[in-house]
DNA sequence: AACGGACTCAACCGCATATTG
DNA sequence: CCAATATGCGGTTGAGTCCGT
């Protein structure tokens, strides 16, 4: 990055007069088209210079969060609520490089997601959501339901995967990163974890040289299936979509509530 | 229909880091 | 090396919407 060269028009006036809050389409409109001609970055001259009465952070976001091409919006996927989870549980909170493994969303979106979901569930199981017991169920309850739930969704519409369309209206570009995601049917799952009172480790599944999933047999002492992770490949986030029945509102059902809690209750 | 609480998500804020002169 | 500035990131807020009563 470098400083901006011109010196002239940022004036204290001018700061004075920045705008906040929600984004009009004329606004969205100059952004786009100076970003467009001009490409991104140098954001507090680019504000400047397309007369957007925006600080350079305000226009930064909006590009990265809703106007750049490519940007995936509505609802979040079973693979990537699997692979977020995922990569939660090894990353924790670094929203900007789970967003990367998963083109098209933001860091801020997946950090909204956490919080409205992930957190949510963690308070209904009256546990911290970075305590090792929530991190455990997630891990060895959440994620083999979830994978449950995409190998029915996969025997259910395979044969038709390609004919189906995302949710959002967004182009996909050729360019963007491949995704890491995608469903095969060689996936063996575990339909109950059997305990959750050897669970002692916080990582979880792997991700080998090519994008593949994998389970670190390492971690996988005691009686936790060994089966869970054989054979995940991710090549495809968007092939089922909430609209199949299995949104996560399906996921976090009180008798899955339930079950933690119990577990919670009786193995911790 | 009206109200209030819960929820969602776009946007802002503060801080840390990177870059430039 | 240092100060100034830009950028990036994670945490937080609050307006709009949804939903139950």
């Amino acid at each position: 990055m470098r400083s901006i060269s011109d010196s002239d028009s940022c004036g204290s006036e001018e700061e004075m007069a920045v705008k906040k809050g929600p984004w009009t389409e004329e606004e969205d409109s100059i952004l786009i088209n100076y970003v467009n001609i001009h490409g991104e970055g140098h954001w507090n001259s680019l504000a400047r210079s397309a007369g957007l009465k925006r600080t350079g952070k305000s226009c930064r976001l909006r590009w990265l969060n809703y106007l750049r091409p490519n940007v995936r919006r509505g609802n979040i996927t079973l693979q990537e609520q699997l692979l977020i989870l995922d990569l939660h549980s090894r990353w924790g909170n670094r929203w900007a490089k789970i967003a990367e493994q998963l083109p098209g969303r933001t860091d801020n979106e997946i950090k909204n997601y956490w919080r409205t979901r992930v957190v949510k569930q963690a308070k209904q199981l009256k546990c911290d959501v970075n305590s090792k017991q929530f991190r455990d169920a997630v891990r060895y309850v959440w994620m083999p339901r979830l994978m449950e739930r995409i190998q029915a969704s996969s025997y259910a519409h395979g044969h038709d995967k390609t004919n189906n369309n995302m949710c959002n209206t967004n182009n996909e570009s050729s360019d963007e990163a491949k995704p890491i995601m995608a469903c095969d049917n060689s996936l063996l799952v575990s339909s109950e974890p059997q305990s959750l009172s050897h669970a002692t480790t916080t990582s979880s599944c792997n991700l080998i040289g090519d994008g593949r999933l994998s389970w670190d047999s390492a971690e996988n002492n005691g009686s936790m299936s060994t089966t869970l992770w054989q054979h995940w490949d991710y090549s495809d986030l968007q092939a089922f979509e909430p609209a199949y029945g299995f949104g996560d509102a399906d996921l976090w059902t009180d008798e899955n509530i339930c079950f933690l809690q119990h577990h919670l209750a009786h193995d911790f």
